[in-house]
DNA sequence: CTGAAAGCGCTTACAG
DNA sequence: CTGAAAGCGCTTACAG
């Protein structure tokens, strides 16, 4: 030590006034100079707070997820707080691990951005006695608040936008794991088309798995239709991309045979051959509320939470006006 | 309680053989009904290991950097590791904090998992004394150990795929922060060149920023040379993105007109338009093995652990034999 | 302004 | 097989 006991040594760290601002300065460089460096496992178990998150995902290499988890991250580390992130991947065993892990480590507060969780997860986490933010999904418990992109709006926008260019035949692909996003944005496109006065067929709603993969196997039953689509709404850009190769594999020309409109605009969507006509999703900005929100309700807020962000449509070049020719 | 000393507890927690059968059995119960659950922290003050290992990039929206923060999470999972995410966003201040955050935290390991990273970065983290594994970046550090794609060899591959097409003219679209990842792949093109007998033409290199952004810009001077290049092996798929959209900008026709080579294989890469002819690096495999690696060095491991991973050439159809008409 | 004491919630020798 | 004791490294009233 440097003359002092481990309580002064404990106050001029954190500053504390009641300290001589010369012994602050002196303790401050020795620590400095040896390295020193508090542990926070003896901090927490005193002040009783971890100063930690917990992010849930169920994929982190989905581009949506990642930015939404950059603006986590980014307003948790502007406030001194440390994140753990843990992928579920929406597998049963590994949800319970994630939340008895959080359970554990005593995170102050848990934010699950997933387009796709397990329906009893939620409950399970919300068990614990911690604040719950949701993004983008539903809101079965008290204890969740949460962050949604106005999905009805949007899509009825996107929809629209399509009606406008004069399209009828206007098929839906979505995501058969999308559960409340996909209902909400499938709700928006039925609103849309009976706003308009434009009949419903269900032979142009096909479901896809929210990638490309299943969103391109998914795509080739409406192309062979005996009547088939002049335009495609999809789940995400993912499914676009699916859709838009399955497009291309017919010898079809997008937008020129048929329109496709996405749902996110990732990063990439813009630079895509066509460029993707899609509705934005703010990702990095959702990420930074959903954290916000969190620590607005640990400075005690008490009132429920529950942002709706407006998705913007962005009109790009995959979606042209219908053509009789097609 | 139930009858019996907290050390009986904890250790019927812990599945120990020094514990009656029933008991284990009867206080598990119990802690269950109650939902008891240990506190890491206290745990971890007493044991000196936090089950716990910081996992440092400069970006998680980087689709690159979420597939490997995929295979970390998972194989940290299956181990019962919690990971601590941290973005630094390549800015020293931020590198700072996440250092002395992980000091705190007291992770038993760190993996650093970035294309462009601060010089000063790794020696900073080196300075504690935890084991250190580095995913495509330098080795300025002998706590450090690596998993690395291999460049110079992928690189080669590449552009001796172009080459073989009978490509004379090719440009090396570099990413100007990505050190010695770019250094690298330079250097495998350059390899190819003279191998081969190609004149190397300095006007044929040109950086970017490994985004998209950065190599559509730094594209478009290379397209108004007088020669310009007939193909174009980019840095990573975001730079090929980018350089993409600038060729069709100048209404030139991929593969016809010229070729374009990434490096990564994102997942989206073969859903591009055309389907992009890229190096595929195992992102996954690899943030696995550098979770491995630290494992291994948990475990006792002395040797140094420098593992290299072969790149994988996907030729799709983004790249096509060089015709006359060029 | 500083020190002595208690305590956060665990684990683990040490006894028995 | 179980208990009593010590201690991990901090913070924070409580005194002075």
């Amino acid at each position: 030590m440097a003359g002092v006991t481990h309580s002064t040594v404990s106050r001029a760290l954190r500053n504390s006034p009641l300290v001589r601002r010369e012994t602050v300065e002196r303790i401050q460089r020795i620590a400095h100079e040896a390295g020193y460096r508090a542990s926070a496992a003896a901090r927490s178990l005193v002040t009783r707070r971890s100063d930690t998150i917990g992010v849930v995902v169920t994929n982190i290499a989905d581009p949506f997820v990642g930015g939404v988890v950059s603006g986590i991250e980014e307003t948790a580390d502007q406030h001194g707080l440390s994140v753990f992130l843990a992928n579920s991947n929406a597998e049963p065993e590994r949800e319970v691990r994630v939340a008895r892990m959080f359970e554990e480590r005593r995170v102050d507060g848990i934010i699950v951005t997933a387009s796709r969780v397990g329906a009893q997860y939620v409950p399970l986490l919300s068990h614990m006695q911690v604040p719950i933010v949701l993004l983008n999904n539903q809101h079965p418990s008290q204890f969740a608040h949460s962050v949604m992109i106005a999905n009805v709006q949007a899509s009825l926008d996107a929809t629209r936008h399509l009606i406008v260019l004069a399209h009828r035949r206007i098929a839906y692909l979505g995501d058969r794991y999308g559960y409340q996003s996909d209902a909400e944005r499938y709700a928006g496109y039925r609103q849309a088309l009976e706003t308009h006065g434009l009949p419903f067929d269900p032979l142009l709603v096909a479901y896809g798995d929210g990638k490309p993969e299943g969103a391109e196997a998914a795509m080739a039953p409406l192309l062979a239709l005996p009547q088939p689509p002049t335009a495609v709404f999809c789940y995400n850009d993912l499914s676009a991309l699916g859709a838009m190769r399955q497009i291309r594999s017919r010898g079809l020309r997008i937008p020129v045979d048929i329109s496709v409109v996405g749902f996110d605009d990732l990063h990439i969507s813009q630079y895509l051959n066509p460029a993707l006509t899609t509705v934005r999703q703010p990702m990095r900005q959702m990420g930074r509320m959903a954290m916000e929100t969190l620590l607005q309700i640990f400075a005690g807020a008490e009132s429920g939470h529950d942002i709706k962000v407006p998705g913007e449509l962005i009109v790009r070049q995959s979606t042209a006006p219908y053509k009789e020719s097609q």
